[in-house]
DNA sequence: CACATTAAGATTGTCGACAATCTGGAGTCG
DNA sequence: CGACTCCAGATTGTCGACAATCTTAATGTG
């Protein structure tokens, strides 16, 4: 797929080189095109992109503080492992994040974030119907829904913290580890109930079923490694 | 003064220079000594340091990923501006996060951490009393008290974001803001009721009484804020 | 006098090169 | 045969220089 070049292209003008590769390089990593735990090499990489150690290293470093790479001194840098352990705790952080931003966005949401969450909620209906029972592309849809709650919380460093740093590892696991949960049905109920509680200003309750909602997706994968 | 120095060599050996001035401009700004809202100047900073540019711009690039910097391409570098949302904002995420590291502790915490967090609690109490009544033990004793929690919570995603992320924040509005609120006698009391909670492995209960905590002193800032 | 234009100065982005350090394997010794 | 030493190769950290861009202040024009 071209997703990659399809987001280098998506990028406007008047950014930097680094900010081009960071990009690239980061949905090479979402996806696996760069295996996690293998080594970043910045001259194999550099000559690869035409460009210079230097601007490649500013795009490498940026993908480590986005958690998707370590790097040890005189040592390089290496994709992160995916481990079970850190999808759940990736869980865990995102159930106290996207509960508050529930909360938040109860009481902040505005006209067009109802209308906005509205609308993709009805958009996730048809495909639900359309592919009757089978995973209602969780991937795309669920990732559209807590993003969007996310941004209607009105919270920025709450939404940097997520939607710049959280959820590019979330994808990483989603590609890599295909945990798309089977709670299609299940799961648009909950998104349609979360929506309700925002709409209704209930802060309170918006917070518990987003973090039900949440936990319901980990208990499910716990399931699926213990089995 | 020789604060830079001081910084720089209390480091061990083993760090990259790039690393040093990271850790010296994190403690300049978060303490103040480079004003919020200034203007970052790679040559001059790199005078200042004895060091090539290359090696300032990585350290600055860092500083934008904790928070403390906000860059925009072709011009440059300027320290975040402390606004009294800003502040909030934070809390709010604390909230959140803090809560869960608290519920999460009381699960996952060993022996030696409940160890470390009476110890800690007893230290306080002495100073308090030594104190009685008086504010300022906060600023490090309040601090020490989030960060053991957090470091209990055995999340390391959880551990990260709060203390290697979010705290310089913190700390940055602490020194600036002259935030300490005068709740010591109150608060003291509220961290020895979440110690109890995670001691009875009580997560529930722990997490409730944490967010309860923060709510307080976001209560206690926004009051005076609004007077 | 207000506003647009332009040129000078400084700053940032990018690059290639050198020195310090690590990695991996050949060789040696117990 | 296993463990240690040491060297060659490659990689990373650091540096200074050049080109592209922005900022600012002076200049010109309505």
């Amino acid at each position: 797929m071209a997703l990659e070049d399809v987001q280098v292209e998506s990028v406007e003008a008047g950014q930097s080189l680094a900010d081009r590769l960071f990009v690239t390089l980061r949905g090479e990593i979402v996806e696996g095109l760069i295996p996690a735990g293998s080594k970043i090499s910045e001259p194999e990489l550099a000559r690869r992109f035409n460009a210079s150690r230097g601007s490649l290293r500013e795009a490498v470093m940026r993908l480590e503080s986005l958690g998707l790479l370590e790097r040890r001194v005189n040592v390089g840098a290496r994709v992160v492992d995916l481990t079970e352990r850190g999808l759940l705790e990736l869980y865990d952080v995102r159930e106290a994040l996207e509960g508050m931003a529930c909360r938040l966005a109860a009481t902040e949401r505005t006209g067009e974030d109802l209308d906005a969450l509205r609308e993709m909620l009805a958009r996730h209906e048809q495909q639900e119907e359309l592919q009757a029972g089978r995973a209602y592309f969780q991937p795309e849809g669920d990732f559209d829904f807590h993003f969007r709650i996310v941004q209607a919380s009105n919270n920025d460093l709450l939404i940097d913290t997520l939607c710049n740093r959280l959820y590019y590892r979330v994808r990483m696991y989603r590609y890599q580890l295909g945990m798309a949960s089977p709670r299609a049905k299940s799961a648009f109920r909950e998104h349609s109930n979360i929506i309700d509680a925002i709409e209704a200003g209930d802060g309170e309750l918006a917070e518990i079923l987003m973090r039900r909602h949440i936990r319901a997706s980990r208990l499910n994968i716990e399931k699926k490694l213990t089995q």
